[in-house]
Order: structure tokens, then sequence, then C-alpha cells
DNA sequence: TTTTACTTTTGACCATAATAAAAAACAAAA
DNA sequence: TTTTGTTTTTTATTATGGTCAAAAGTAAAA
């Protein structure tokens, strides 16, 4: 069925041809076009996303309207409103594709189901949610240790190819800056 | 031994009186004085800690020398440094007693032992990565979207007992201000 | 109780980044 | 190819929060 996932797991634990392929049984292949919401806000979030072509983007739209992007997800990352999705209560956040994007879709309420039938997927999650974490205190320290101007540079230099793959406006969303004052920084450098 | 972990271990999953004991058998329970350094810049994390008295702070020395507090941590907390305990990198944050503190020590060198002999475990320390997950992105989504005088106001409503506990310069830092202006906030407010 | 250390406040001045309103550039359709 | 919509740049003005230096207040120790 698909590699991508199946290497993925395979990285992080011992785990048999078939047991992949009934943890597979559970997904569901989607493709969605630039724009379309994978989430909508308000709606309770229920399902988890592994990317397998594209980017998604997890967003909300602050008092003012303006979008304020938390994170982007690419290939091999799994993406959800893990808020929304845990404690039941509906989503502020919206999930978006920012280009046409290919996902597996595990319905969250099959989680349980499979973590008693395949222990090592309870394993990869417990995994998965300890490196999105470390990638969410590193984002922390990022904002508060580094000016607009190092966390651009830091995050081009980082990301080169990504960024070509967005616009700008949303690269100044994730950095918390106004387009304007992006497009001032990019002048400067 | 301690109450408060088997309650707490008992929120998350079903455990047998022995499976808890078997657990506990691995921890200690170590009391540091104010100020005392549960870890030090520089060294590799190599344990958790669960609270059961006091309050922790988890903090780095930035460029000018000041303090950033990334988070605090009471009772009924697991506090570490994911970062360098999974990646085993060495720390470039410390830990730190904010008062006297007594906490449960867990050894990172036990845990693959303990998830397969006590794979109750594993899922216990899944759902608190997930929650502290959520914390976390809860507090991005503060960062961006409340200035600093809102930030101050939700903290002090969520955590009014708290605030009586700390110095306010260690608020400041967590807030990511200057004690001068937080001095300067609470005099308008 | 007096010294010493730690913590908070005050005020003057400066830097970073936001707002607003246009203009320009670019891309996509018709 | 012309229109329409989207994205980026420009400029002027304003607001938020930082820096520095000093004073005042508080707590802890000798």
């Amino acid at each position: 069925m698909n590699d991508n996932l199946a290497q993925y797991i395979k990285r992080y634990v011992d785990i048999s041809k078939e047991e992949i392929s009934l943890f597979q049984s559970y997904l569901v292949s989607k493709t969605f076009k630039k724009k379309e919401q994978l989430l909508q806000s308000g709606e309770i979030c229920r399902s988890r996303y592994f990317i397998t072509s594209g980017c998604l983007r997890l967003y909300y739209i602050d008092q003012k309207g303006n979008d304020q992007i938390i994170h982007f997800g690419i290939e091999n990352w799994w993406l959800t409103n893990y808020d929304s999705l845990l404690n039941k209560i509906p989503s502020h956040l919206i999930i978006e594709a920012v280009e046409q994007t290919q996902v597996l879709e595990l319905k969250e309420e099959f989680v349980q189901d499979i973590y008693s039938k395949i222990p090592q997927i309870e394993s990869v999650f417990r995994v998965v949610m300890e490196r999105t974490y470390i990638a969410s205190q590193r984002r922390i320290e990022y904002m508060f240790s580094l000016s607009s101007e190092e966390m651009l540079k830091e995050f081009v230099e980082q990301n080169p190819e990504f960024v070509q793959r967005i616009p700008q406006y949303m690269l100044a969303s994730y950095l918390g800056i106004t387009p304007e004052y992006l497009s001032l920084l990019r002048k400067k450098a």
C-alpha cells in the first residue's frame, strides 16, 4: 500500500508485515486540492493525517481577522489538532492544504482498538508525540531568544527548499510578523 | 510509598497494586533545596522527575546573560528536558528548585525495561506526552495572540495561588518580558 | 540591629515591529 | 491579451516593549 508509512514505522519499532498490513487496513487515502480544508473551525477533530505528498498548514484566525499559522506539515509528518482530537472539544484551528496534498487518514475511533491489537503502534505514537513536543519546545525557545530577523534567517537556512513552496505571507504568519515587515527584512538582508 | 503518583497513574490506566509497586521500585525520592540544580547546563539529562511537593523551573541563560524560563513544574507534574533525555545531547537548559522541592527520580536507563514489563506505564507516558504537548501548543497560541499585558492577566487569573509563590522577576522571565516592564504593567492595572 | 543581598519600582530614551493606505508586481482566467 | 485576483513592496506614522541607571523597598544574615 503505502511504502513511506511502512518505512516510517519500521524506524521506530520491530513489526511484522502482517501487523503493518493490519494497521494500514484502518487507513484511508485522501486527496485535497489547494485551499481545501481537512478540519474546519468549530468542528471536533476526529482524525490524524499522515502526509504522503504535498503540504498542510494548521492555523487560526485571530481577533483582527488575520491568519496565524501554528505550523506546517509536509511529507512523512503526522498532523492533527491534538487538543481537539483528544479532549473532544471544538477546534478553533483549521487544517488546510497549502498545495495539492495526499494524506492517509486515521480515524480516532479506531485508535484504542489498534493500540490493543498492535501495541507497537502505541509505541510509534508515543515516539511521534515525543518528537513533536521537542519540536514545539525548540520553537518556543526560538520565539524567546531570536529577533524576527534572526528567526527568518534561521528558518530559511533550515528549510531552503520549503521556503520556495509557500507564499511569503504564510512564512510571515508562521513567524508571527506582518507580510509588510517580512518584506522589509528581506530588503535589508 | 507515594500515593500521589499511584493516583496519578490510575487516572490513566488499569493497573494492579503489584505493578504499581514494581514501577515504584525504580523510583528514588530526593529532596532539593531552593536554588539547587537537578540538571546543569552542558550535562546530558538522564532522568525524569515527578514532583511530589515544591516547585521547579526549566530555563536557560540567553546571550545577554538573562534567565529565560521555559516552564515551571509543580506538584503532580513530570518534568525533564526531553530533548536532552531522548536525543542524548548536552542540555543548555537548567532544572532548578524554586523552593524546597521533593521529587521521585526515574532514571532513563530503566525506562525501556519498564515499558516491556509494565506496558501500561508506556501508555501513561504517552498520555503525559500528549498533554504536555497540548499545553505547549496552547502556550504558543497565547504568545502569538496575546499582548504581554493580556498574557499577564491570563496567567494571574489561571494561576492565582501560584503567582504568590514565585518572585516577580521569574514571572516576567516566563512571560518573556523584563521585570521593569512587568512592574509597569502591574501599576497600570 | 545593622549590614548585605536580593527584589521591585521609577523615569528618560531607544528599537522593533504594527498599522494604514497605496502602488507595484505577478499569476491566472477569460 | 486584457481583465481580475492575488501577492509583495513602499512609505509614513504609531505603539509596544527594551535598555540603562538609579532609587526604593524587602528580606536575610551577622
